[in-house]
DNA sequence: CAAAAAGGGTTCAAATAATGAACCAGAGGT
DNA sequence: ACCTCTGGTTCATTATTTGAACCCTTTTTG
C-alpha cells in the first residue's frame, strides 16, 4: 500500500457520527505508526482536505472537498439529476431508495431518499460504502459492471456482515449468474439484519454498469405485492436515471427488463 | 514537497472548464515525470479520488470526493447556512457576492450568487483558489486571520496577477494594516481587470477569520452611491455569515464596523 | 501508405523520502 | 508531587518513490 493511499484512507474513517478524529484515535484506526499518521494529518491539512480545530486539536474534513465535489457536479452533475428520481421513486413506493456509484471494488453512495412514512425505517448512513458481495446493489454491479470485479472480489476470501451474508465463492458466482439473467438482484439481510433490498445497474457512456439504484425495506414489512412492485417500479428509475447519466441500456438487459415488466 | 502533497496537488489542475485530464497534460502541468505522474493518478483512482474515461483515457474527479462532501457538509453545513445569505445580499445588491474558506494560504470559493440583472458580469469559478494578497477577500483574511498568514506570504515574492496586483512587501503590509482599522479591504483590479471588489471576514468559533465574504463588481459600473452602500451591507450579511457558523466577531472588529454603519 | 510523432503505460537501479522507537511537553487527574 | 493520557517531534534505518529509457498503440503527416 502506498503512501497515498495510506493518507487518504484516514479520510474513510470520518462519518457523521464520527466527524472530528484526534491523533491517537487515528492511530488505533488505522493501525500505523503515530508519527507516521500525524505527518500525514499534517500534510493533508496543508492541502485543505482536512483542518484541525484548535482548541480539540482534533480533525475534521477540510474546504478542499467542497471545492472539488463543486467541480465534479459541474462536470458532472449526477446527483442534481439523480436526486428528483430517486426522491419520486422513494415516494411512490414509501421505502428507502439510494443510488450508487462505483468506487474501485466498493459502491460510493450518490444520493439517497426515505419517505418516511412508516414508522420502523432502514438506517442508511451515506458516509458508508457498500460492499459489493453483501449487498442488491453490489450483486448488480458485480453483474453488469467491469468483468474484473467478480475475479478480483474473489482473490481474497468474503467478509460475512450478517450471518445471511454469501461468503462462499460458488455460491457468489452461481448468485451473479441468475442476476445476470433476471436482470434484477435481491438480497435479504445479507448486509445489515432486517433489512432486504432490490438492486440494479444503471450505466453510464458504454455497455458497463457505472452505478446502481436499490430499493431497501425492512424485513418485517416486505409483501408479496411490494416483491412484485419494486422491481417494475426500479427498473423503470433506474432507466430514467440511465438516461439523464447520458448512458444507455445494454440491449440484451433491455430486452429482459421488458419480459419483467 | 512530500508525495501526498504531490499527488493531491494533481486534483487541483481540475476546474469546469477542464474536466477531464490526460496523463501528458498532467505531466506538464505538474512538472514532475510521467512515471511519478502517473503511480499518483492510479493510486488516487483506486481510492475513487479520479476515474478514468475509458475511451479517452483521461481522468477526472471521482465519486469519493462527493461522498466526502457529504459528511463534510452534514457535519458542518457551512454551505447550506451560507448559500441563502449569499444570495439574498446578490439579490439585494445586484452584484456577485461569494463566501470563501480559508484553506492554508489561498481561499477556497464555497458558494456564490450573481444577480444576473446587468449585462457586464463577473466572472467567477468556484474551482479556482483565490491568493491572499491580490484579493479583497484575500486581504480581509491577511487582516483578521491568523498572524502567520502574511509573513509566510512576504517569504517568497509576490505573484501579480495583474498590473495592478501589490507585489511590493511594504505596500502590502500598510495596505493590511488599513484594512485592520477600516475593517473592510477594497481593491482595484488587482485580481481580474475591470473587476473591483470589497472583502469582508466571517468569524468561526475564535476570534480568528476563517473565512471571507466579498462583493465584486465591474469597475465600469463602480460608482460612489455603490462605493457607500457595498461596505455597510457585506458588514451586516457577513455578521449574519458569521452567526450562522456558530462564530462571534471579534469586540473590537464589532465596534470599527458599528461606526462603519 | 509508410514513417514518424504523440499519447498512455511499464521497468529497474539509484536515491530520496517515509518510517517508527524513543523522546518531549503540556493538561488533567489522584 | 506523581502518574498518565494527549498531541507532537527526532533521527538513524529502511523501504518506497523516483525518473531515464523503453514498449506499445493510435493518430498525424509528408
Amino acid at each position: 500500500m502506498g503512501t497515498i493511499t495510506k493518507a487518504l484512507n484516514l479520510l474513510n474513517f470520518f462519518s457523521p457520527s464520527h466527524p472530528e478524529i484526534g491523533l491517537t484515535e487515528f492511530r488505533t484506526l488505522s493501525g500505523q505508526d503515530k508519527a507516521t499518521v500525524h505527518r500525514h494529518l499534517i500534510e493533508l491539512a496543508a492541502n485543505g482536505f482536512l483542518e484541525q480545530n484548535p482548541v480539540t486539536k482534533g480533525y475534521r474534513l477540510g474546504p478542499a472537498i467542497l471545492r472539488l465535489a463543486a467541480v465534479r457536479e459541474r462536470l458532472f452533475p449526477a446527483r442534481t439529476l439523480v436526486a428528483p428520481l430517486v426522491e419520486r421513486l422513494a415516494t411512490d413506493l414509501g421505502e428507502l431508495v439510494h443510488v450508487s456509484l462505483r468506487e474501485g471494488d466498493h459502491l460510493s453512495p450518490l444520493c439517497h431518499h426515505d419517505a418516511l412514512i412508516h414508522g420502523t425505517r432502514v438506517y442508511f448512513d451515506e458516509a458508508e460504502l457498500l460492499p459489493l458481495h453483501a449487498t442488491a446493489s453490489g450483486l448488480a454491479m458485480l453483474a453488469f459492471g467491469p468483468d474484473h470485479l467478480l475475479s478480483d472480489l474473489l482473490a481474497d476470501p468474503l467478509e460475512a456482515s450478517t450471518r445471511f451474508t454469501i461468503t462462499d465463492p460458488d455460491d457468489l458466482r452461481q448468485t451473479v449468474e441468475r442476476v445476470q439473467t433476471e436482470g434484477v438482484a435481491f438480497i435479504d439481510q445479507g448486509f445489515e439484519l432486517h433489512v432486504s433490498s432490490f438492486g440494479v445497474p444503471v450505466f453510464g457512456d458504454l455497455q458497463e454498469a457505472v452505478g446502481t439504484m436499490a430499493v431497501a425495506v425492512p424485513t418485517a414489512r416486505m409483501t408479496d405485492e411490494l416483491k412484485r412492485k419494486i422491481p417494475v417500479a426500479l427498473i423503470e428509475a433506474a432507466t430514467e436515471v440511465t438516461e439523464e447519466l447520458g448512458g444507455t441500456v445494454p440491449p440484451h438487459l433491455r430486452r429482459i427488463w421488458l419480459n419483467a415488466a
